[in-house]
RNA sequence: GGAGAAUUGGCCGAGUGGCUUAAGGCGCUCGCUUGGAAAGCGGGUAUACCUCAAAAGGGUAUCGGGGGUUCGAAUCCCUCAUUCUCCGCCA
């Protein structure tokens, strides 16, 4: 969410940014509507306080006036503040409107796409930052895409998820299990090494952590809910790890904070079916190593690029061929201000698999958050939140199973084995 | 799940309708004092919004959340949440 003091400061900046995202100049009235809004907001307010300060007032005067035995003029004065009553149930009601409209305007305004963001509609036009210079691995014409591989060495077992639950809950079994669990191991050590505080955080979340980090109100549709308890399962742990810092005021000598998580995540993603979610390529319930940090706003970009080559080394040692995007504003997320992705070359069906988003969202998480610091001068600022998949091991092991098939077995990088404790899926 | 008790500032804790501008203490911080330190003494020490060109100052709200009663609520009522004790169930 965007404060309102930044849309009045950076009207024609914010115009310029919100092209870039595809927005018509049609939509950009909403500025001013915000604008307008807030201006009466303002008034409504002072006005309301003004009486409500005479009430005060008056009701202290009631009470010496009884002491003093003054009965008529205490009376008197209770009969001013019964019609003042009246008065501030009507501008309360105002400001309570002007308020929760002004909420729900802003809540439609995306973030401000950084200046290094591409201008474009749809993927098509996000930038290759990083391309994959080596050569493309190319299998013979035997090579099966993953999840015929699942079931040739029995580690995998989508139809047993459907009988179970239902579409897109995947078993693992045996090797297969194996190696989900040593790849979740070896993230979360690797992101320890690199100084990230290791998190384990509940997987169901209430209303207003879903709603800080901007699930709620934008993608309620893709959440799973469970409504006896009002609580929703988390769709990444970047929900519950960044809402451990929701309303506090830190010190700018605890920044950076680094935090790290590994959780399951739970996705409805309803209406998609098809070729391109097939397999392991888009399920509801999937296992992903996130990282967070919140950060100085001056050194916000600097942990974002750091962040990003943190998820390519970890794709360099599971020796997968990979490609970094920068994504263009017509695909940037709603909250981000710049995101890269990480895509991996699935070898056996011939495409990029995104497996990792990498995104600095500026003051837009934490404006709804209410994560501030304290500056120099001991102002309140908000701070920077940013966060990544390091890694979402779904299309990990799609992509693991694809291009490290041969005749003898699937044969696992040098880097997993002391994790898997085997160097073949046979 | 049932019964009872509780929730006050960074922390402890007083406060049963107007004397609260939330006492007192601890912590933190600044100053005085000191050769230096401790002790002592004095000051400061929540958040959001409004007002003000800015600062200073002023106003409003917040005593777990929400709602109500009242001229007036930390205090009374309703409701929800959380914590503790006991019972039940349980990996």
């Amino acid at each position: 969410m965007l404060q309102v003091s930044r849309i009045k400061a950076e009207k024609n900046n914010i115009i310029t940014a919100l092209g870039k995202r595809g927005w018509s100049s049609d939509r950009m009235a909403i500025l001013d509507q915000v604008i307008e809004l807030d201006n009466s907001r303002k008034s409504i307010q002072t006005e309301n306080d003004s009486y409500l300060s005479e009430r005060n007032s008056l009701s202290k005067e009631i009470g010496q006036l009884f002491k003093a035995g003054k009965q008529d003029e205490a009376n008197e004065a209770k009969k001013k503040v019964e019609l003042l009553k009246t008065q501030i149930a009507e501008t309360e009601e105002k400001l309570g409107r002007a308020v929760s409209k002004l909420e729900e305007l802003l809540l439609e305004i995306p973030n401000i796409p950084h200046s290094s963001v591409p201008a474009g509609q749809t993927d098509e036009d996000n930038e290759v930052a990083k391309p994959w210079s080596d050569a493309l691995p190319e299998l013979g014409s035997e090579a099966l895409p993953h999840w015929e591989l699942a079931t040739k060495y029995n580690i995998l077992d989508m139809k047993l998820g459907v009988k179970i639950t239902g579409a897109g809950f995947p078993v693992f079994r045996g090797k297969g299990s194996r190696l989900q669990r040593a790849l979740i191991n070896f993230f979360l050590d690797e992101a320890s090494k690199a100084g990230y505080e290791e998190i384990v955080p509940p997987l169901l979340v209430n209303a207003d952590s879903a709603k800080a980090t901007g699930q709620l109100p934008d993608k309620e549709g893709q959440m799973y809910y469970v409504e006896k308890d009002d609580l929703y399962l988390i769709p990444t742990a970047e929900v519950p790890v960044t809402n451990i810092y929701r309303g506090d005021i830190v010190n700018v000598a605890d920044f950076p904070i680094k935090l790290t998580g590994y959780t399951q995540c739970f996705r409805r993603e309803a209406g998609s079916y098809g070729a391109d979610v097939k397999g392991l390529n888009r399920v509801h319930q999937f296992d992903k190593v996130e990282i967070v940090q919140f950060q100085h706003p001056d050194q916000s970009y600097i942990a974002l690029e750091e962040m990003v080559q943190h998820v390519e080394g970890l794709l360099q040692k599971l020796e997968l061929p990979y490609r970094i995007l920068r994504l263009c504003g017509g695909d940037l997320s709603f909250a981000s201000a710049l995101t890269y992705d990480l895509e991996v070359y699935s070898a056996a069906q011939k495409r990029w698999l995104e497996v990792s988003s990498v995104s600095n969202f500026e003051t837009f998480q934490s404006n709804r958050l209410k994560l501030r610091y304290k500056d120099a001068d001991g102002k309140k600022q908000l701070a920077h939140t940013l966060n990544g998949s390091a890694l979402a091991l779904a299309r990990i092991i799609a992509a693991l199973l694809e291009n490290n098939q041969t005749e003898k077995g699937i044969v696992i990088p040098e880097a997993l084995r002391s994790y898997t404790g085997f160097d073949i899926i046979d």
